[in-house]
Formats: C-alpha cells, sequence, structure tokens
DNA sequence: CAGCATTCCTAT
DNA sequence: TGAGATAGGAATGCTG
C-alpha cells in the first residue's frame, strides 16, 4: 500500500516516498501532497522540557495518561503468530496512539495557537509551524513599510555573505564566584533591546550611515549608503550618534519603521495583559488572550535577531546589530558604574549578563534590599530615555555565584514572600544532559544549604546516598542518561555515547534509528576495566535489565556525575566533597566495589540469585555485606528464616499489585498475567519511562532471589536453637 | 599533561 | 524548499 499517496489529496505516479534532508531534520521525514504534517513529536520538543520525549512520556506529562510500550519484536510477535485476540491487541495499540496524538494536539493547544499567531503575524497556518522569526518580522513589517512607500533592499546571497562580521558583544560579567550570604537583588531591563531601537530610533529607515572622514569606505551593511554633505548640514541638529559611530536621524525627523512597529507590538502587549483582567471569568478567552501577549513579546524579542541575521539573514545591517548590542552594552556600563558609586546604597554589583544586574547588599536586611531595589530601578530608568526600563525582577537570599550564566539561589520575588523558592540557571539541575540522580542530590545539598548551613546534615545526606549507589540499591531511572542524537553529522572515530548506542541498537531492528534530534538513553556499565572509554562502557537501559552480567558503574556515576557539581558549588564555600567521598568508610566502600572487579568482555553469565548477590546487601536485613545473608543475620537463625519467609510473602504481594497495575495499564484480561515461573512474557510492556516498570523488575528480582530461600537453608549452619 | 576540537545544552 | 544571534561551561577524547 503507498500510504503517502492515499493520504495525498492527488493520486501521483510514483510511488516513491519523497525525502528530503531538512524535512530529516527539520519536520515530517517525509511530504504529502496537499497536506500539512505536522511531527507531533517535533512539535512536542519545542514545547516541553523533558528528559525523553517518546511517545509514552509525552503522553504522562501532557495528558497524564499512563501509556504501555511494546517493542517492535513483540508487536511482531502478535502479528505473526494469528492469534485473533493478539492482533486485536495490535491493532488497537495503534489506533490509540494515533488517537492520542490528536489528543496531544488538543491538550497543547496547538491547532488554536498556531492559528492566532497566524493572524497576529499575517502569515500562513503551515508557515507559523515551518518557517523561521524573519519571516515574520518582515510579515509584520511589510504592512507598515507598505503605507509609507518604503521599499525594502533585496540583498543577493553574496551580499549577505560579504557582509562585515559583528563587531559589538553583549556584556557578561565575570562573576565573583561565592556564596552571599547577604541579599543579592536582580533587576532587569525589560525588553532592552527593543527598547533601545525606539529610544534611539535606531532603523534601516533612519541611518546616515558611518561617521567617516571624506573619502573613506561608505560600506554600511550588506551594501553602501553615501549621504550627501548638503542633507548633513540640513540635519545636524537632529543626529544621534551610536557607541558604534553609526548616525541616525532623530524622531523629530522621522521615526524609525523598526521602533514603530516595537512601539505598536510592545502596546498592544500591555493592552491584551490589561483586557485579560476584565475576562478573569472566560478561561477559553483569557487563554486566548494569553496566547496572544505571548506571540507578541516572541515577535518584539526576534527583531533584533533579524537585523543581525548574518548567516541567513535575508536583509541584515550589522551596522544596525552593532549600534543596538553595544548602546545596550553601554546603558549596562553606566548602570554598574552608578549603583558601584553610589554614595548611600552600599550595594555592589556582583554579576550581570547583556540585560540584568545582581546587586550584593553585605550586611543589608531582606527588606533594606526590597526597598533599595525599587530605589535602584526608579533612578535608572529616570536615567534612561524611555521607553528604557530597568525593572526589579527579585531578591536572592541566600545565593551561589558560581560562573559566567550559573548561579542558584533562594528567590523571593515580594516582601511579604515568606517561603523562598529555589530557582537555579545553568547548573546542572537544570540541565538535562546530565541524569536524575545528579539534579536530585545537588538540589537537596543546595536547599539544605541555603536553609540551614549545617555542613554535617549534608554530609550525612550525601553519605546515605553514596551507599547506595554503591550497593546498587538505586532506581535505575535515576542514572539514565539521555542527550539528544544527530545520526549523520558524526565523524566515524569516536562516536558519543548516545549515537553509539542508537547504532547498536539499529544493528538488532533498523527500525530502532532514532529521528534526528531524538534524544537516546543510556547508562554506564562496568566494562573493559577501569581504563575503557566511556564510549566502550555504554549500552542502552534495556541491555542493563535484560543481562545480569551488566552491572551499573558505581563509581563513574559518583565520581563523574555527582562529585563535580558538587565540588563546584561546596568549594566555594571551602568544603571538599571528593575528600568527604574518599574519607567515607572503607568497609561500606570496599565491599561494594569488591563487586566491580569488571566482568570483562567474555562476561560470564551469572544467573539472577548471583546477581542478587552482587547488588551486595544482606537479603534479611539490608545492610551491606559481600554475603547473600550477612553474619549477623546468619547468627539468629530462626529470626532469620521468619524474617526471609515474611519478606517473601511482602515481595509476592506487592508483585501482584504491580501486576494489577500494569495489567490495568496494558488493559490485558486479568487471566493472561500468570505467575512468575512463567517468564518474561507476562508484561509486555517494558517502557522506560514509567517507574512501575522498575518497581516491576526490582520486584521481580526480589521474588525471585527470595524465593529460593530453601537453598540457603541447606548451607546454614548447624541451627543456634 | 596542556591545549585544542567536538559535542551538548543552557542564558540572554 | 525551508535557515534570528552569540556567549559560555563542562565532558570527553585526541595530539604533541
Amino acid at each position: 500500500m503507498n500510504l503517502v499517496n492515499e493520504l495525498s489529496r492527488i493520486q501521483q505516479e510514483s510511488d516513491i516516498i519523497a525525502r528530503d534532508s531538512w524535512g530529516y531534520k527539520k519536520a515530517s521525514v517525509f511530504r504529502v501532497v496537499g497536506r500539512h504534517m505536522i511531527n507531533v513529536w517535533r512539535l512536542m520538543k519545542g514545547e516541553m522540557s523533558l528528559t525523553s520525549y517518546t511517545f509514552e512520556n509525552i503522553a504522562y506529562h501532557l495528558l497524564r495518561y499512563r501509556t504501555p510500550y511494546y517493542s517492535n519484536e513483540t508487536l511482531t510477535t502478535w502479528n505473526k503468530r494469528c492469534v485473533p485476540v493478539l492482533k486485536h491487541r495490535l491493532y488497537r495499540y495503534y489506533a490509540d496512539r494515533a488517537k492520542m496524538n490528536l489528543d496531544m494536539l488538543d491538550v497543547a493547544d496547538i491547532i488554536k495557537r498556531t492559528s492566532e499567531s497566524a493572524r497576529i503575524f499575517g502569515i500562513d497556518f503551515y508557515s507559523v509551524l515551518v518557517r523561521g522569526s524573519q519571516f515574520r518580522v518582515e510579515s509584520i513589517m511589510f504592512r507598515i513599510a507598505k503605507p509609507e512607500n518604503y521599499v525594502l533592499i533585496t540583498p543577493s546571497r553574496k551580499q549577505v555573505g560579504e557582509q562585515r562580521a559583528i563587531e559589538c558583544l553583549p556584556l557578561t560579567l565575570e562573576p565573583n564566584s561565592q556564596y552571599y550570604n547577604s541579599p543579592v537583588v536582580v533587576l532587569d531591563f525589560q525588553s532592552l533591546y527593543p527598547s533601545i531601537m525606539i529610544a534611539y530610533n535606531y532603523c534601516y529607515s533612519t541611518c546616515l550611515g558611518r561617521v567617516r572622514a571624506p573619502g573613506d569606505d561608505t560600506a554600511f551593511g550588506v551594501c553602501k549608503l553615501d549621504i550627501q554633505k548638503e542633507l548633513f548640514e540640513t540635519l545636524k541638529d537632529n543626529i544621534i550618534v551610536s557607541p558604534n559611530g553609526v548616525m541616525y536621524v532623530d524622531h523629530s525627523i522621522r521615526k524609525g519603521l523598526l521602533g514603530k512597529m516595537l512601539e505598536d507590538i510592545l502596546n498592544t502587549r500591555v493592552m491584551v495583559k490589561r483586557s485579560a483582567k476584565d475576562y478573569v471569568d472566560d478561561k477559553g478567552l483569557l487563554r486566548m488572550l494569553d496566547i496572544r501577549q505571548l506571540t507578541l513579546k516572541l515577535i518584539a524579542n526576534v527583531t533584533y535577531g533579524y537585523t543581525s541575521a548574518s548567516y541567513s539573514g535575508r536583509m541584515p545591517a550589522v551596522d544596525i546589530a552593532d549600534s543596538i548590542v553595544q548602546t545596550g552594552r553601554e546603558t549596562m556600563e553606566r548602570t554598574i558604574k552608578f549603583i558601584n558609586e553610589h554614595p548611600t546604597w552600599g550595594g555592589k554589583v556582583v554579576y550581570g549578563d547583556t540585560d540584568s544586574v545582581f546587586i550584593h547588599f553585605p550586611g543589608k536586611t531582606r527588606s533594606e534590599a526590597f526597598t533599595l531595589g525599587n530605589e535602584i530601578s526608579e533612578q535608572i530608568t529616570k536615567m534612561n530615555p524611555a521607553p528604557i526600563k530597568l525593572k526589579f525582577e527579585k531578591v536572592y537570599h541566600p545565593c551561589v555565584l558560581l560562573a559566567k550564566k550559573r548561579y542558584v539561589g533562594s528567590k523571593y520575588e515580594f516582601p511579604t514572600t515568606l517561603e523562598p523558592e529555589f530557582e537555579a540557571k545553568g547548573i546542572e539541575t537544570v540541565r538535562r544532559d546530565g541524569t536524575a540522580a545528579t539534579q536530585k542530590i545537588l538540589k537537596t545539598s543546595l536547599k539544605m544549604l541555603f536553609k540551614t548551613q549545617d555542613m554535617s546534615q549534608i554530609k550525612d545526606y550525601l553519605y546515605r546516598q553514596w551507599t547506595k549507589i554503591l550497593s546498587n540499591r538505586v532506581c535505575l531511572q535515576d542514572f539514565i542518561i539521555a542527550k539528544g542524537v544527530r545520526l549523520g553529522t558524526y565523524t566515524e572515530q569516536s562516536l558519543p555515547p548516545g549515537a553509539q548506542v542508537a547504532y547498536k541498537r539499529m544493528e538488532q531492528d533498523p527500525r530502532a534509528e532514532p529521528q534526528y534530534g531524538h534524544r537516546v538513553p543510556y547508562v554506564v556499565i562496568y566494562r573493559d576495566g577501569p581504563n575503557a572509554k566511556l564510549n566502550e562502557q555504554v549500552v542502552h537501559p534495556e541491555e542493563l535489565l535484560s543481562d545480569n552480567s551488566l552491572r551499573l558503574n558505581a563509581e563513574y556515576y559518583i565520581l563523574k556525575q555527582i562529585i563535580p557539581p558538587l565540588s563546584r558549588v561546596f568549594n566555594l564555600i571551602g568544603v571538599d566533597i571528593k575528600g568527604w567521598y574518599d574519607e567515607m568508610p572503607r568497609s561500606q566502600k570496599a565491599m561494594a566495589l569488591s563487586f566491580s572487579h569488571y566482568f570483562g568482555n567474555e562476561a560470564r553469565k551469572i544467573n539472577r540469585i548471583d546477581q542478587y548477590y552482587t547488588s551486595s546487601h544482606c537479603i534479611i536485613c539490608r545492610d551491606i555485606t559481600s554475603q547473600p545473608i550477612c553474619p549477623s543475620c546468619l547468627k539468629q537463625t530462626s529470626k532469620s528464616i521468619f524474617t526471609l519467609i515474611s519478606r517473601q510473602k511482602e515481595a509476592q504481594k506487592k508483585w501482584n499489585n504491580i501486576s494489577l497495575i500494569c495489567n490495568s495499564c496494558s488493559q490485558l484480561p486479568p487471566v493472561l498475567s500468570n505467575s512468575i515461573e512463567s517468564g518474561d512474557t507476562e508484561h509486555p510492556c517494558n517502557s522506560l519511562d514509567c517507574k512501575v516498570f522498575y518497581e516491576r523488575n526490582r520486584t521481580k528480582n526480589d521474588v525471585y532471589a527470595l524465593s529460593i530461600y530453601d537453598t540457603l537453608i541447606d548451607q546454614w549452619p548447624v541451627l543456634d536453637t
């Protein structure tokens, strides 16, 4: 069946599915004539920030709906077996997913939002989804330009390419890296670049070229600009000169097109936001107004980008772009100088990036900081031409500035705020290229630091976590790393781990090929000795779960994933996290590590009970031990047997409960779920995004290990009672 | 081991 | 038949 033709609005002779590299990276892989193809996955990737963009995970986070995942292998089996009930299950699986795709578009409000954006930009529906921000800016700009009889130039690709490089950079201060116990006030210039374009009349339609001597080069942006001397004579009292030496006429001569457009956009946004307050009861309308104001904000923010689109721009102008950035930079510099030199405020600027300033007030209270922050905001706003406005954002108390674009603190937004909010920028708690374990441990440690400053409490916490990891008493889900993979862009030698895993899976199943940009999960295991490359120590989580000879590389996770981010923070206050780890009681570490004598390539197969042993904790009391049952439990034989039996019952009961959950999620009739001996097939779902899946695996191992207690009893020492 | 390139993801 | 920008940190592996 040629599905593409079937879906198409016209019948084509060719049965070739049109593929192209752009579609592969940006859209929906294949094209259907007369239809808008929406790649729901790619769309959702831009909509929400997740560590995994599998269908099941998007369904869970967007629709709040748990849905099963069946491997291609399982589905193929169902199809081949010619059992009606299995075929039915197969078709229903796909039908459910097809429907859920529509539900996703519905819940995320994609159609409504796209339509609304199309209306505001004045472009068609599909262009909102597939075309870039230049198209939007131009669409709006054209509508203002036309009535004023402006003609937009159309430089050739060559002209755009030959444009000189950008010279001006935004100001990013190197922060004074430390722990700040006194309040730090954060202020932001509101829409700085749009405000500058409006305030200083920077525009294509107002520029008079660079300040130059007669005979100097007249190059301007992608072309030349040579204003006659006589004209300057006429305009000489109405010229604004930007910090990078470009002249613009002031508002009294001509109001710049960009400024007008941005003023319109920002004013409309204010209006929309205000009118939203009148419709608090109408949820639907409110939502639409919100979409509208966000769209307006977006377009204001990318207008600067339009002027500086040096790579792909249709009408860029470096000189204008430089004017905007350099003015922003000088505005920042003036602000910082003014604050630092103010006689009474007593604040010091400790960090700032592009349009924000962080002011530390040593020894001041939080409420004083609020008052001063508002005063500074007022003063600085007054010093700058409208509509440039320095806005009070928040107070961090306390906070840690780590590096440029990396900081974290307890955030207070209002003087009345009682419970501060944990806010982190750029550090591992907000990055998605590490593990959930790192995020959780770092976040918890930081919260403890902010709340109590009690190092011994943090040390206890970290010891507990490290011990858990070393003894393998952790949920695998927290140790999965998933980074974006772009197959086809890598050189042969040394693939990134994600790509490595993807290629390996494709050998088994060509349809395991990840879509361009998909996040491929992997875990790091012990393999090939301590000097192995990371590349050679990674496997897909499923492989670790199904192969009992593999073991999570606890040392890698602790030493490479968890300790470095912690150290970066705690080194600033003189705490040596790595030292803590090194001095952790030997018995605990050595015990766990003795199992990590790498299994090597010819991985010896060990059965489940051995695997359970390697998890290195006593199956009775769950303390760390190198034996299946620790010496102290061995001594108390009768008590231990009793515990064992009750634990066995416990585990079986847990297994039954989990089975119920999985069956209802998979909508399998209960009769199909047999007891544990029937093998792995009784729960066909293995969704790596589902917490229950991991619990099920763990419980299965528990049930199995505990079920052979009688063989252990055979080896039991002579009864002590 | 330093220095550099590649890769990923985030801040603005 | 498509393409807003740069700065920046960190991990990893290669090269000299």
